[in-house]
DNA sequence: AGATCCATGTAAGGCGTTACATGATTGC
DNA sequence: GCAATCATGTAACGCCTTACATGGATCT
């Protein structure tokens, strides 16, 4: 699943220009997939290459001139097709979660400015997933469950988050021992040490 | 923060090799950082070249030969400045969102699969987490809250989406009126039909 | 005997992020 | 007037992923 197929499946909801796209993966993606005009422009152009889409321009009556992309019937097929084929994959990539596993190597005061600025922002996501789901838009998106379910998600996940940080970031400012100034002595004494037990530690699964 | 930086982090629990590095992620960032041999191992020997880490081979009395990494104070200092400057982000990419995104467009029992095999990495990952608190490493970094805390914090984000996926998947399956099957038909009359209401249904934030 | 684990790397390719470049319009 | 929004792209760079290549040791 690339940008390329986000693009098809934003078009099953009617044409759109490229600037649209981006507002749509924002407001409904934004919690789960993202994407930048770097990546929408050459996506859209090579789908226009391959025949998935179909573009026209239309001169802008207010404000520059827009090219509408338009699915076309290949296009749909193609864009099933591989939602079809689509592993269901799920990824996180949190150096907020790094900085919190080092957290007793991180000065205290930074420490606190982090977990603040990281409720901050999730606090605006979850206003953000409110905001989309009463602002009524009247295009029928909001009707289908699948909007729904994934509005539900990101507020039931986030607000998990939310709470676990709110009840647990006090045990996280004292550090036990001195592991902040002095972190380099050997704590893993492999090899040398214990040649009859391999592997303690690393690999619990 | 890349790779290098989780490098010189996974060095201040004590030397390791290439291969223990990688284990030491998987178990500890699994579910919020990955990084395969194609990244770690030249990550290292960048390191190496930068002074920030040295490297003695180990003829292996059981097995192959291995590199141990040793984290210089000059590592260790540049470790710590990194963390400091390090942007808390948390960035989540998920075609399993999506694909419940586009779940009026997918075929009921793919969907069902879907959903179960998402359920089960869940749980998967959640015994993970349980078996590395438990399955006791003696090393020192499980006492640390940094340890506890993100491990907590993966289990109530991640018990919170299974509890989620099973109360609502029901409501996933029944697509409204016909949107399976004409999926093209104009719901975003734009520009055209409307030109004083710009923007209805994307922009919402 | 075959699979799996330990162990180290290289090389190419893919994909996205960031920065740059441009310009009209609308609201404050 | 100035900022923000609308609107479209290009180009370079960076970073990771995947596949390839190799080989001994242990376990079943």
């Amino acid at each position: 699943m690339d940008v390329k197929d986000l693009c098809l499946g934003a078009l099953t909801y009617g044409d759109a220009t490229g600037y649209d796209i981006k507002k749509f993966f924002e407001s409904t993606f934004g919690h789960c997939f993202q994407a930048g005009y770097g990546s929408i422009y050459p996506a859209l152009a090579e789908l226009t290459e391959a025949g998935l889409v179909t573009a026209r321009t239309e001169p802008g009556q207010a404000g520059p001139s827009r090219k509408l992309y338009h699915l076309t019937e290949t296009g749909r097929r193609a864009f099933l097709a591989g939602l079809k084929a689509t592993e269901p994959q799920h990824k996180v990539k949190s150096e907020f979660l790094v900085l919190m596993h080092f957290a007793h190597l991180l000065p205290p005061a930074r420490l606190d400015a982090v977990l603040d600025q990281h409720l901050r922002e999730l606090e605006r996501k979850l206003e953000m997933i409110d905001a989309y789901e009463c602002g009524g838009a009247g295009d029928g998106r909001l009707q289908h469950p699948g909007t729904r379910f994934v509005c539900g998600f990101g507020r039931a996940v986030m607000g998990a988050a939310r709470d676990y940080i709110r009840t647990h970031r006090r045990g996280l400012g004292q550090h036990g021992s001195e592991a902040a100034t002095r972190s380099t002595k050997q704590v893993r004494a492999r090899s040398k040490a214990s040649p009859a037990s391999k592997n303690r530690g690393y690999t619990n699964a």
